[in-house]
DNA sequence: GTAGAACCTGGAGCGCGCTCCAGGTCAAGC
DNA sequence: GCTTGACCTGGAGCGCGCTCCAGGTTCTAC
């Protein structure tokens, strides 16, 4: 019932927190940061108060990358781990908040093609410009 | 010779910097940040030391917004401003950022279609998820 | 049991891309 | 000619997302 695809196998909190930067691409600091910036909730501890991730921290953890690296904010991503926190309840609020980044993703993409065609025209003037100059110069 | 092409019309420098914010959506601070970082060349001016812009000048910030808007950095927007200034002669290497800044683009605009087909899967799954819920509280 | 690497915390610092401010000059309308 | 708003400069400040630091604790291997 609960998850477990495509990832180590123990559902038990056996990650280091270098473990987890390797996996993840963060770092250290920023695992922490991302902690006290309530992203991630209190991750587990040994007896000796060093941090041991689970497999769960680490798929959450891929998908807070997954918004950061889709142009969302820190405070939306804390938005929507305040949401994930209170449960089931906020299914809703939480589809709501995807389906707006998700839009604006969408709106970003189109933006990033059109500017991507507008680079393109400049690139294939500039290779004819070139075509050109050579041309002249080879003559000389 | 000289463009002039779906643009106002005269080639004169007469918009003010109110003017070319307007038409640009940046700000007049950020006009004149760009233009003291070297990312404009130096603005023609009025006998009263006011900025009159000219039609080459939109063009070019048009061109260097789309630099910035497809991710690259200042820095990079300042090195392509100064091979600029230096003419033809640097058309080879303009081609050459040219082409790595778009394949850059390429890369974030496949990075980007994964990670939105990764986020319409998990709406998919809410709304799912969703419809569940409801259906169980309606026959409650 | 001890060395050395890994980890902890709180808080300061940084790079980027602007944005704001103070204190002044200029221009357009009356 | 005067007012008022737009503009000027140099430089400080800011929000974001980390990153680094000091000073201490814990873990691992020997």
């Amino acid at each position: 019932m609960t998850s477990g695809q495509s990832l180590p196998q123990d559902p038990e909190p056996t990650l280091t927190i270098a473990e987890v930067a390797e996996r993840t691409g963060l770092s250290h600091d920023t695992l922490r940061y991302y902690e006290k910036a309530g992203l991630i909730e209190r991750v587990g501890r040994t007896t000796g108060n060093q941090r041991r991730y689970d497999a769960a921290d680490l798929l959450w953890l891929e998908f807070l990358l997954r918004l950061r690296d889709t142009g969302m904010p820190i405070a939306g991503m804390q938005r929507y781990a305040r949401l994930r926190a209170r449960g089931d309840v906020s299914v809703a609020d939480r589809l709501a908040m995807l389906r707006e980044h998700r839009a604006e993703l969408a709106d970003r993409m189109r933006a990033l093609r059109r500017n991507a065609r507008a680079l393109d025209a400049k690139i294939h003037h500039y290779e004819r410009l070139l075509d050109e100059q050579t041309g002249t110069e080879e003559t000389t």
